[in-house]
Order: C-alpha cells, then structure tokens, then sequence
DNA sequence: TCTTCCTTTGCATTCGAAGTCAATTCGAAT
DNA sequence: ATTCGAATTGACTTCGAATGCAAAGGAAGA
C-alpha cells in the first residue's frame, strides 16, 4: 500500500523518481542501480531493485540516450530485402547486434531514389553508426563522415571515398568459376548481369569478363536484374543474339541462375549441365535445392555479418579508425549445375 | 562568418539553439519552424530555415521522443526470418510505416525463449506500438495491455486474450485444398505439420484433418519444421508409416512442400503430381517457380500488411480501440503440383 | 576517542526540443 | 492619432535519466 496514486494509470509509466520515492532514495541511486560499475551498497541496491520490480520500472532508453548522446541504436539500410541474399544478412546482423545490447533501426529501400529521405531519418534518430548495403552517392557517403556517424558498407566499397568495408571477393570467386568452366572446354559463354545500379553486380560481371577474355573466350553480356523471371528473359536475349551454340552461362547471382536452369530445361530442352552450363554467385538457399544445385560461390555471411558487426562497433568506440577494407573469399560449391574442369 | 567556435567539430551537432542564435531569434522560434501548422511568420520561418541548412540542423528525434512521449517508432518482432515468407512481410512492413513516418525497430528472434529479453527492450525504447509475428505467452500479450502499447499479431490470435490481429484464414484455404484433392479422388493422405511452436502450422494442420475427416478420408500425420529439409525428411516418414500407396501430401507450408516434391522425384521416382500431389501454403516466390509450380494457397501479403499497419496506427491514436480480428481469405494457386478436382 | 580516508548518497545541472503563457508587434478600424 | 484583436515571438518549464560535486556515513588506524 506504498502507493500513493490511483491503482494504475497506464498512460504514466513509472520513472526513475517513482522508483526512488517508492524505495526511499534519491533519483540518483536509482541510476546507478541501472548502471553497471557504479557505487551502490548492496543493500540499497536490492531495496531499488525491489521497487522497481515492484513498480513495473524500466529506464527510458530514449531520455538516457538524450543525456548520454549514446541511442545504442545502429541504423541498417537495405536496398531490396526481396533479394533472398539479404534476409539472411539482416537476420544475422540483427542478432549479432542484439546479442552486443545494440538495437537495429531498419530502413529498406524500395527505390534507390529513396536514400536521401532515409539519410534524413538516420541523421534525426541519432544512431551510433549504420551497416549499409545499398548505393550511396560519394555525397551520401561524405555526410557521414561529416556529421560523424561510423559506417560499415556491406558488399559495396566507397569508390573513391574511404569507407569501412565488408565485401566477398567477386573477382576470386568469378575467377574459380570461369577458370573451370573453361578447363572443362566451354567455348560460347554468355554473361547475364544485375541491375546498373548494383554494385556487386558490376563487379562480378567485370571479373568474369576480364577473366574470359584472359583465356581467349568471348562472350556476349547482357543484363538482368537479380531476380527468377529476369534469368528467363536473359536467356532468351542470349539464345537470340548468338547462331552458335551457347554452352556455358555466368550469371551475377543464384536467383537468375536457377530461372536460367529452369528456362533452359522447360523453354529450350537443354539438359543441364550437359547441354548448358550454368553457374551463379551467393550460395543462398535455394541454390542447394535438389532441383537445381546449383555450382556457385558461396558467400561466409557468418563471418562477413561478424566482421562488419565487429568493424562497427570498433569504429563506435574510436571513431578516428581508418577506412579499413575486408575482403572475404567465397567458396566454391560444386554443385551439379555445371561441367567444371 | 557568425561562427563563433572553431570552424567545425563533428562531435557536436547543431542544436536548435545553434540555429536560434544563427538566425538570431529564440529556441522556441526554431522548434515551430519543424512543427507544421505552428505560428511562424513567412520571413522568419525562411531565415530560420536558412540557417538550419547552413548549420546542417536535424532536429533531435530522441529528444523530440522524451518531450512528446512519442518515440515515433514501432518495434517489429520476427521469429524466423530465415522462412522465406517473413522477408516479404518486413519489407512490406518497413515500407509501410515508413510511409507514415514512422520508424521501424527490428527484432528477430532466433529461438522463441528470447522474447523476454527482447521485450525488456521493447518497453525502455518507449514504442508507440508493435507488430508481432511470434508467439508471446499471454503474460506476455498482458504486458503490453498492462503498459498500454498498442499491439497488433500478425498471422496468430490471442489465444483467449483479445489482442488485434491480422490473419490469413487457414481452414477456408486447407478446406479448398482438400476438397480439391478429394474431388479428384485421392485417397491416402499424408498432413505435414510445422514445428510444435507455430501458430499457424498447428493451425493448418488442424483444418485440413478435419476436413478429410468429414469427407471420411484419413490421413497420417508427421511432424516438419517449415524447411526444405524437412519436406524430405517428413517425406520418408510418411512413406515408412503406411504400406499403402499415399498420393497426396498437404504440407504446412511451401517450403516443405518444395522439399516433398524434390524428394519424392529424385528420391522416391515419383512423378508430380501424377504419381502424388502435393499442395502447401504461403505463396512464396519459389512455388511458382517452373521446377515446382507448387499448388498452394497464396497469402494476400500486401492487404494483409497494409491492414496491420492501419490497425496499429489507428491504435496509437485511440489505444481504447477493441480488439479487432481482421481474417483474409487466401487464394488457390492451382498449380501443376497436384491434381485438383 | 579522534583522525583520516574511502564508500555511499543526494543535490543540482544537463541533454535538446516542445509547448504554455504572457509580452510584443502589426495592421486595420475608428 | 488611438484602440482593439489577431498574429508573432520569447522566457521558462518540462520530459527522464546521468553525472560532477559535495556532504554524510563507516571502517580502520592512531
């Protein structure tokens, strides 16, 4: 019966002073309590803790973040989470985040064009730093060493700015599939690329160019935009564009890859591998599928989500840290939907 | 030159007193300025915006928070976002509410014990409300009555405790995938469920045995956890329970239903869906893949966020509001993964 | 018993913006 | 020129917790 106000008013949650009064301290104490490594006799720490479960009590993130400057939010933009690549980023991003006491801001993105009204929300909300892996401007880019807030990019680099980064290595990796698609003797190669707009896409696509044409193959090139129905439409384009008898397609991630598996088969009767081959770039799941098992690079998401967890947090602390770059290898998984030397 | 400091120091960003005495009127002058609708004289409003600009003023939205008591964010609570159907839903969400302008905190749950912590966070970033697709214990759905945070389920009901929900209406769909099944004259069913803790899978799983029931067929039952793996391990089971020949499989989801037909080819040399049909639910991306074209029942996802969404915000604006269950009915996908009467 | 030093504790201030209320300005009407 | 009301504006307080500083309490040593 220590209350002295009417049984509950859900609309007032108890505040740190309801918590002192109820426990007979000052406001003070009841801070410390909440604080690790603070001076608070054992006793009176109990008595507050008591109070406090008592008195449903949880401290206002929001007013701590005011006065301590510290949100313990980090903000995470995603360009398409519709990607399949990507839930699986956020996923581990997230919880290696919570698992560090960090809360996730999230913004996806449905257009680039989108970018700058998010910026404007990450600069309101204060956050400690942000994970990125979306296309920003070299302005975009600047405005958070402006305005000092860390940031890690992942799977894109800063293109002229130095920006913290994690990437999976698109050049080791095409290279792997290209060098034995051709030990395997494919002669007619075609490229399917990922939107203009995508970095990785780009980049995957150049190495696979640049590698082909190293060992004397040619290649027709034409672009997708990372999803089932695009692989479909790209393999047609292709199937037009050449006389000669395509034998082996690159294509800038699995999703395409299995709608050109699937085209193949059901549109043109190509057996797979047999008549085509077909080799993608991420390792998601599907990939794996009895269907398709599709040969791939696959991409250490664990390791990636944890180094760029870890580079932010790093970046939080010191921010005077340098634009480090981490680039992680893929690993080649065989699967069985290419001949490979 | 009306700086008065050193030329820039990142740490500190500009205040709205900054930009009160760049401009050279009061605090209170600044704040209406972002506040529409507030009394500012045109002249003074364009100054004041000027110097925000020059200042690169962003107005504090924690601090906005404290002051309101409106954090202007809901926290949005996901199990598994690894299931393939959720991305979609997130993104669907995220955009939604960022359209509002409001700000989404994600948490995802890798086991369900997690929730408690998760919680604990929810209630000290001071919400203005919630979408949860996870199964909270009803001293959990109580907790945010009891601390008056708007809540809306999504694809899960209270379970005796009046909580607003949105939900694809699992027994009008399992029944138009029975029926199908049963006028095309299947006979030995096999019912794969989801794991123990899904709401929905028990759900589903529910209204399909008593449909068959009813129209005097039985059905063996075994236990998936909605992945792919799972479609091919409950598969097998099934096939060892009975000695008879079983020529439709129901599965919890589409993911498993993927894994049943993959399984069933390559593992069993059945053909789908002449040798068994296999029907599922969700309508993930992947079921209208070629290699499957799974019979299924598709959620309407953008209906159903886009009334989560609008039940949640009128909910924040008048919290007395009842308990409302909003069901939406699925729509066949026929398919070619089974054969429908 | 009286210092001395360390541990606890409370007071008062601070973070940055919103909003109340009173003071001021301005224009129009008399 | 004077008055009145509406439109602007600023001073001040508030939200809830963290923290520097000083006061108070306690244990140990002289």
């Amino acid at each position: 019966m220590a209350e002295t106000k009417q049984p509950e008013s859900h609309s007032t949650r108890a505040t740190s002073y309801d918590v002192a009064r109820h426990a007979g301290v000052s406001q003070s104490a009841v801070s410390r309590c909440f604080k690790q490594g603070a001076s608070v006799a054992i006793r009176t720490r109990e008595r507050i803790l008591a109070s406090a479960r008592e008195l449903n009590y949880y401290p206002n993130a929001i007013a701590q973040g005011l006065i301590t400057r510290r949100s313990n939010m980090v903000a995470i933009i995603i360009s398409n989470l519709t990607n399949l690549y990507y839930p699986e980023v956020l996923a581990e991003l997230t919880q290696r985040l919570s698992a560090q006491g960090i809360r996730v801001l999230l913004f996806s993105l449905a257009a680039e064009s989108d970018v700058d009204e998010v910026l404007d929300q990450v600069w309101r909300y204060r956050v400690d730093g942000a994970i990125v892996a979306a296309r920003l401007h070299p302005e975009q880019l600047a405005a958070f060493a402006d305005r000092g807030v860390p940031l890690v990019l992942y799977n894109r680099i800063g293109e002229g700015i130095p920006v913290a980064s994690v990437c999976c290595d698109s050049v080791s990796g095409e290279h792997a599939l290209v060098d034995g698609l051709v030990a395997s003797n494919h002669q007619n190669f075609g490229i399917i690329s990922g939107p203009s707009d995508s970095y990785v896409g780009e980049e995957r696509v150049e190495a696979a160019r640049r590698r082909l044409q190293q060992l004397g193959r040619s290649c027709l090139i034409v672009r997708g935009n990372f999803d089932y129905a695009s692989g479909d439409a790209a393999l047609r384009e292709l199937m037009r564009m050449t006389d000669q008898k395509m034998d082996a397609v690159i294509c800038a991630n699995d999703l395409m890859a299995i709608g050109v598996i699937d085209s193949a088969r059901t549109n043109f009767g190509l057996a797979v591998p047999h008549d085509l081959s077909v080799v993608g770039f991420d390792g998601v799941g599907p990939a794996t599928w009895l269907a398709y098992q599709v040969t791939t690079i696959r991409q250490p998401v664990r390791r990636m989500t944890e180094a760029a967890v870890a580079m932010l947090l790093e970046r939080i602390e010191r921010p005077e840290l340098s634009a480090e770059q981490r680039l992680f290898p893929g690993e080649l998984l065989p699967g069985s939907s290419a001949r490979l030397g």
